[in-house]
DNA sequence: ACCAGACGTAGACAGTGTCTACGGACACCT
DNA sequence: AGGTGTCCGTAGACACTGTCTACGTCTGGT
C-alpha cells in the first residue's frame, strides 16, 4: 500500500514487510530491503542505525498488524464471550501460519528493545484481550494465568505447524480440528 | 566429552552443540565451528557440502538428547501414567529453557531434511511417549489429537518464556507454576 | 548570497558461505 | 623399491553481508 513519497523511514518497513511475506526471514537483507526501497545500502543507517533496529521496527508492524486482524475478527464473533475466544483464537493461528516468516521475526529473542518501547511490550495489549476472554469463560480460574497457558499454546500450535512437525505427528493435515481441539480443552465442555 | 581422536565430522557436532549452547545461535558460524574444531574453513566441506547440513547435524544431536533426558526424567518418576506425563513434560521444558539456542535451533523452518533422515522425524518418538501417556491419562479423548495439543502448549511456553514475553504478561517469574497450570488444563481434574 | 543542516551516495573494511585447485600422507599393487 | 590412487585437509578466490566514514547535494532561513 502507499509507499511513494511517504519518508523513507516508513517505506523501508513496508519494504520489508512484504519482502518477509513474500520471501521469508532470511531474505530480510539490509541491503535487500535498501534496493527495494530504491535507495542505496548506507542509507538505511540515517533511520536505523543497524540492522537488528530496522528489523524490529518491521517486527512492530507486525505486532500491529496481528492485533488489528485479531480485534476485527474478534468483534464480527458477535457478544458470546465462547465466540470470542475462538474467533481469536483462530485470527491468530491464520496470522502465525499465513504470515509465517513474520511471526517468526517477532519473536526472535535477539530483537528486544528498539526506540523508547521494547518489542516484548507490543504483545501485552492482545494478551488482555486474551486474559478477559478466559476470566469470562472460566470465571473461577487464575485467568492470568490460564491465559498465558493458552496463548503459549496458539503460539506452539503456529510454530510446529509451520515447522511441520505437527501434522506429521498427529497424523493430519486439518488445522481445524487442531484448533477446536485447544478451544476444547481450554474453554472447555462442549468437546471431548 | 571424547572429541580428540574420533573424526573431524563427530566433533564438528560436539563442538558446534558446545557453542551453540555456551553463545546462542548466532555464533554457529562455518568458520568459527572449523576454528573451535581447529581445522580450516574448507575442511568441514568434506563432510557436510553446506553450511546448513551441518546445522541440521547439530540439531539431530539435540534431538536425540532431549529424548534421553525426557526418557530418563521419566523412568524416575515411578508408574503412575500422571507423574510420568507431569515428568515428561518438566523435562522437555526444563531442556527447552535450559538449551534455548539448541532448542531454536532444532525447529528451525530452513532445516528439513539432511542425510537419510528428516528432521521432523527425530521428534517422533517422543511424541509417542507423550502420545501414549495422554491415552492413559484420558482415555476417552483422541489420543493423539489431544498429545499433539499438549506438545505445542509445552513447546509454545518454552519459546515464549525464553522469549520474555510470558513471564511478563502473566506477571510471574515461577516456571512452575506456569507449567503446573498446562498439567492441570491437559491431565485434569486436580488443579483448576 | 550564504550558511547550516538534513539526506542520501560511494567506497572501504572485516566477516560470512561456497567453490576450486593444490599438497601431503597412507595403503596397495606389481 | 617404485609408482599410483584415494582420502583428507589447506589456501585462496569470489560474491555477499553489516558497519563505518568521507563526500555530495539539495533545501530553508536570515
Amino acid at each position: 500500500m502507499g509507499d511513494s513519497e511517504a519518508g523513507l523511514r516508513e517505506r523501508l518497513v513496508d519494504v520489508g514487510a512484504e519482502l518477509v511475506a513474500a520471501e521469508g526471514l532470511q531474505a530480510l537483507t539490509l541491503r535487500e530491503i535498501a534496493r527495494r526501497a530504491g535507495v542505496s545500502h548506507g542509507a538505511p543507517r540515517r533511520y536505523f542505525p543497524t540492522h537488528r533496529e530496522l528489523l524490529s521496527a518491521i517486527a512492530r508492524r507486525g505486532f500491529t498488524e496481528l492485533a488489528e486482524r485479531v480485534g476485527r475478527a474478534e468483534e464480527e464473533s458477535g457478544p458470546d464471550p465462547r465466540a470470542r475466544l475462538a474467533a481469536l483464537a483462530r485470527a491468530y493461528l491464520r496470522f502465525a501460519v499465513e504470515q509465517h516468516g513474520m511471526h517468526e521475526l517477532m519473536f526472535r529473542h535477539d530483537l528486544l528493545e528498539s526506540g523508547h518501547l521494547g518489542l516484548r511490550e507490543h504483545s501485552l495489549p492482545l494478551f488482555g484481550r486474551l486474559v478477559e476472554l478466559v476470566a469470562r469463560v472460566r470465571p473461577g480460574a487464575d485467568a492470568r494465568l490460564v491465559g498465558g497457558a493458552l496463548w503459549a499454546n496458539l503460539h506452539g500450535v503456529g510454530r510446529l505447524w509451520g515447522w511441520g512437525g505437527l501434522q506429521l505427528a498427529v497424523g493430519t493435515d486439518d488445522f481445524e480440528r487442531m484448533v477446536d481441539t485447544v478451544l476444547a480443552v481450554y474453554a472447555g465442555s462442549d468437546g471431548e
